[in-house]
DNA sequence: TACATTTGTGTAACTGGTTACATGAATGAT
DNA sequence: ATCATTCATGTAACCAGTTACACAAATGTA
């Protein structure tokens, strides 16, 4: 059963990111795949801004911030949304450049539906997760790290250093 | 300094599909921004390829089996090589559907100098895991759970256990 | 040998991110 | 009050993956 061989996992450490992207787009297509067997009309990326404007309506670039995405991204999501009918949007009544989005009927209607969904997709990663006890510790080490200084400011002086 | 709370992190579990792809996103795009730096005309995902590719030609099917990538994402990056001069292919003599990929010349020029800069990379990686010393097993454990059952078949079993 | 099936590759349309650029509104400084 | 700067949003072009479909070559089977 020579089978099951990886080679992303035999590099080790040079598969590290590889494997981490894997990882993550395993479980997006996943879950888009999921919704559609339930007949979801939603985007698995749309989950945490249902979960944001269900405690208060927001402007763009504070989703944008709250999120850590750029804003074009944001941009078309929100676009989707307001497509679909679960999020409109007014201007703002002091600063005309703003405009605050909130969730529509809509989406108060299917909210209690999809946090079933979205629940049961938690306790999906709380199994896989079981025999990692410390894996949100260690996420955050990961990301305090990058934080301090990035990638590629990491490389540069690792390639200098040669 | 209340400025450094991060709702992803706040939400724990929920959160963790979201920031298992933002970093998986902010290594990618940062490793593109350094290779632009030191400007390299390669890409972050043609780094695997190079390694496949270094050790035996392979056909197009081979590769995206050993890397588990879906065989249009290797078309794309295939061709993407080819034009920059880094493969070449040949009919295979038996099998004329196959092409046999192998690197050109301009790759085996290029290749040490690749090597230090994917080195400086995995270095890095070395750091910002090194307070994770079980990460990769950790990876390894929760790879090996969803090999087991998708993340969509076991979200489905939990909604419906609900 | 003829025909159905599998295999290898390619293309199209989609989601999901990025950076770079543009523009009009708000803010701040002189 | 004016002008430079910043801010909020939008658009374009790009990279990176997916699924679905197409088609010819190879293989297996009656």
């Amino acid at each position: 059963m020579n089978d099951m061989r990886d080679f992303l996992a035999d590099l080790e450490l040079t598969g590290f990111t590889s494997r981490v992207k894997r990882l993550s787009d395993d479980i997006l297509y996943s879950t888009r795949d999921y919704y559609k067997s339930q007949d979801l009309d939603i985007e698995p990326n749309w989950h945490l801004i249902f979960l944001l404007l269900e405690q208060k309506a927001m402007t763009l670039t504070e989703i944008s911030e709250e999120l850590r995405l750029s804003h074009p991204a944001c941009v078309k999501i929100i676009n989707k949304m307001k497509k679909m009918g679960y999020i409109q949007s007014e201007p703002d009544k002091t600063d005309s450049r703003k405009q605050i989005l909130e969730l529509t009927e809509k989406s108060l209607e299917m909210l209690p539906e999809f946090h079933k969904h979205w629940n049961a997709g938690i306790e999906t990663i709380h199994e896989i997760t079981a025999d990692c006890a410390e894996i949100l510790e260690q996420l955050q080490k990961i990301e305090e790290k990058l934080s301090q200084g990035s990638y590629k400011i990491r490389t540069l002086r690792n390639y200098y250093k040669q």
